[in-house]
RNA sequence: GCCGAUGUAGCUCAGUGGUAGAGCAGCUGUUUCGUAAACAGCAGGUCACCGGUUCGAAUCCGGUCAUCGGCUCCA
């Protein structure tokens, strides 16, 4: 069942009403708009009269167990005609505070289609002292029989929210809470947030000296710790070895590029508010820092003559661009102002795009293998039907589509279709993963785009000598290295696998007399390609075994005297002491897991 | 950017009007140790920043900045 039909569903969104119910009365001229269940619980969106602080959820939350404990019925009720839709709202739901109050139910009314009915859900009651309490809302439903039955509830916080997601609408205060069937669930999921906080990649970076931000570099502006860039490397390295094999050519290109590349390119016009101030030098040249890679590698595609037999060409770069992100937006390494991303650039004919659309695809199936991801979900946006914002013929839009959805059947990669989710240039494929808290990041991308070749007027000469447009591809399968990075840090809770781990081996010689073997074991491991540290500080090997456990590594090499004379090491990986080892066999052990 | 919250030592936190505290980390000394914290001592702070109220401010008020949870937007 799923959980739009579950009790728990409706639990939840009759918890709404009841939150709405008690701002109802405690907030006289409070205006209510929506209040959904949502993922991990629900949410109310109102006006209130003034600003409220979050201490007052506590008052509220009391209220609402006064009013459930009423065992107030819920009731259905459904309006015969809109006019006494009209009735119900501004007589019967705004306590009698008129229509300024019923504002957005009155709008919410008119949005319901014509020909669909309209309920409301009541709930009333009378109290010991005599005094009634009534609720209506204009509401689909489903809800529970009972606000009896509503008991293992908490209010969580309090949030801005625009009135229907509109930027240029007001901002509503939205209060969200949680609510469960039993006190059991509800605690366990209490528990399960602050575990979820001790994975949360601020706090693992940080512990783990993975990255950095400092507030005299500036927000949004990563700074890379040695374990850090090594484990950058080694995923950077993986995915070029992987580029190589498919058959991509590596271009390196400036980080600014003057005013005239995006204008061009088309950027300036719908792009600008998120590029960082522009520079002028002394000629009055104006100079941008980058936001995108894509116009470099064209101007390098486009720099000579190009032959259909040349295509497709495939341009790899690990690029760091600069967007001028919102300052509230900014979320550590998951939405940063500075990052790189793992973009390439593929010039194709149309003959070329299906295949070319599957190798993409290919690559991100075996990237995301390799990573260890298995959790995420893959958005194909296509054209909005209604909308006509969109460039290139229609031809080619169906040719694209179809070449994205023909490559993920063909793949066996499942995907859910987005109408309306294409860029205005051409569709895409996105790949979004969960973070710790359960919010959702686009990663890898793959977008066709007929709109950069027009601008650019790229041509290639045809089997028929004649000029013809290529398509683009623009792709990054990672999606950046900072929210990549930042996203395995959490699915790992910082224990990486032994292929990424910025440490692989820490060799802990038990006293000073040991420290000279430590070295030369270390030497002759890094010999093996391994990453190794050697744990030489004065402290006990209680010590050292528990610091280098928090740390996450994989493997520690125990050496003291007894190994030292019979040639072995005390393993111990991430969970158990695995007991002497040959350093043979050690080696051996080790190459085979990295190989496997 | 907007709504709400937070900001005290490197880290985690205590301190609600009377001159700043703990644990861990650091440094020094002792200990040379076989699988998750040896012992002792020392040092460390413009209480984010700027302004105001007050005899007196970490504490109250205002502003700024940064961070956190959302909204919007996105890799």
């Amino acid at each position: 069942m799923s959980y739009e039909d579950s009790r728990l569903y409706r639990l939840r969104h009759s918890a709404a009403h009841l939150m709405a119910q008690a701002v109802a009365e405690l907030y006289p001229g409070a205006k209510l708009s929506i209040g959904p269940p949502i993922e991990n619980g629900f949410y109310y969106d109102i006006e209130f009269p003034a600003s409220i602080k979050e201490e007052e959820l506590e008052r509220i939350e009391q209220k609402m167990k006064e009013l459930a404990k009423l065992k107030q019925p819920i009731v259905r009720r459904l309006a015969a005609d809109r006019d006494e839709a009209r009735r119900i709202i501004l007589e019967e739901t705004t306590n009698g505070e008129g229509a300024e109050n019923a504002v957005y139910k009155l709008e919410l009314l008119d949005a319901i289609p014509g020909g669909e009915e309209v309920s409301f859900y009541e709930q009333r009651a009378t109290d010991k002292q005599g005094q009634e309490h009534v609720f209506i809302d204009l509401c689909r439903g489903p809800h529970l029989e009972n606000t009896g039955e509503i008991q293992h509830f908490k209010l969580m916080n309090i949030a801005g929210a625009y009135w229907r997601g509109d930027v240029r609408n007001k901002m509503l205060t939205r209060l969200y809470g949680t609510a469960f069937e039993t006190k059991e669930e509800l605690e366990t999921y209490l528990h399960n947030l602050e575990e979820a906080k001790k994975r949360d990649h601020r706090v693992l970076g940080r512990e783990l000296g993975l990255f950095m931000f400092s507030p005299r570099v500036g927000p949004g502006l990563a700074l890379w710790l040695p374990k850090g860039a090594t484990l950058r490397n080694v995923l950077c390295d993986f995915l070029q070895a992987e580029q190589l094999k498919r058959g991509y050519q590596p271009v390196v290109t400036p980080n600014i590029a003057s005013i005239r590349l995006y204008e061009k390119s088309g950027h300036i016009l719908t792009y600008r508010d998120k590029m960082f101030p522009f520079m002028e030098d002394e000629e009055k040249e104006t100079f941008v820092l980058k936001p995108m890679n894509c116009p470099f590698h064209i101007e390098i595609y486009a720099s000579s003559l190009r032959s259909y037999r040349e295509l497709p060409v495939r341009y790899a770069e690990f690029g760091t661009v600069y967007r001028y992100e919102q300052s509230g937006e900014l979320a550590g390494m998951l939405r940063v102002r500075g990052f790189t991303q793992d973009d390439a650039h593929l010039f194709v004919r149309p003959d070329q795009l299906l295949d070319e659309f599957k190798g993409v695809v290919d690559l991100m199936l075996t990237v995301l293998k390799k990573l260890g991801l298995s959790e995420y979900r893959v958005r194909v946006g296509t054209r909005d039907p209604g909308e006509t914002k969109y460039v290139g013929h229609d031809e080619n839009w169906e040719l694209s589509e179809s070449a994205i959805k023909q490559a993920c059947e063909q793949l066996g990669l499942e995907y859910e279709l987005s109408p309306g989710d294409a860029a205005f240039y051409g569709p895409k494929l996105d790949l979004i993963i969960k973070d710790a808290l359960g919010r959702e990041w686009q990663m890898g991308t793959v977008q066709v785009d007929y709109n950069l070749p027009e601008r650019f007027e790229l041509e290639y000469i045809g089997e028929d000598s004649k000029p013809h447009r290529p398509i683009m591809i623009h792709r990054a399968p990672f999606g950046s290295l900072e929210r990549m990075i930042g996203l395995l840090t959490e699915q790992y809770a910082g224990a990486f696998p032994l292929w990424m781990a910025p440490v692989q081996v820490a060799v802990l010689p038990i006293a000073d007399r040991h420290n000279d073997a430590a070295e030369a074991l270390a030497a002759r491991l890094r010999g093996q390609g391994l990453r190794v540290e050697v744990d030489d500080r004065r402290e006990t090997l209680g010590k050292k075994i528990r610091e280098n456990q928090r740390q996450k590594l994989p493997y520690m090499l125990v050496l003291g005297d007894r190994d030292i004379e019979a040639g072995t090491v005390g393993v111990r990986s991430r969970t158990e002491d695995l007991g002497a080892m040959a350093v043979d066999e050690f080696v051996v052990k080790v190459t085979a897991e990295l190989a496997g």
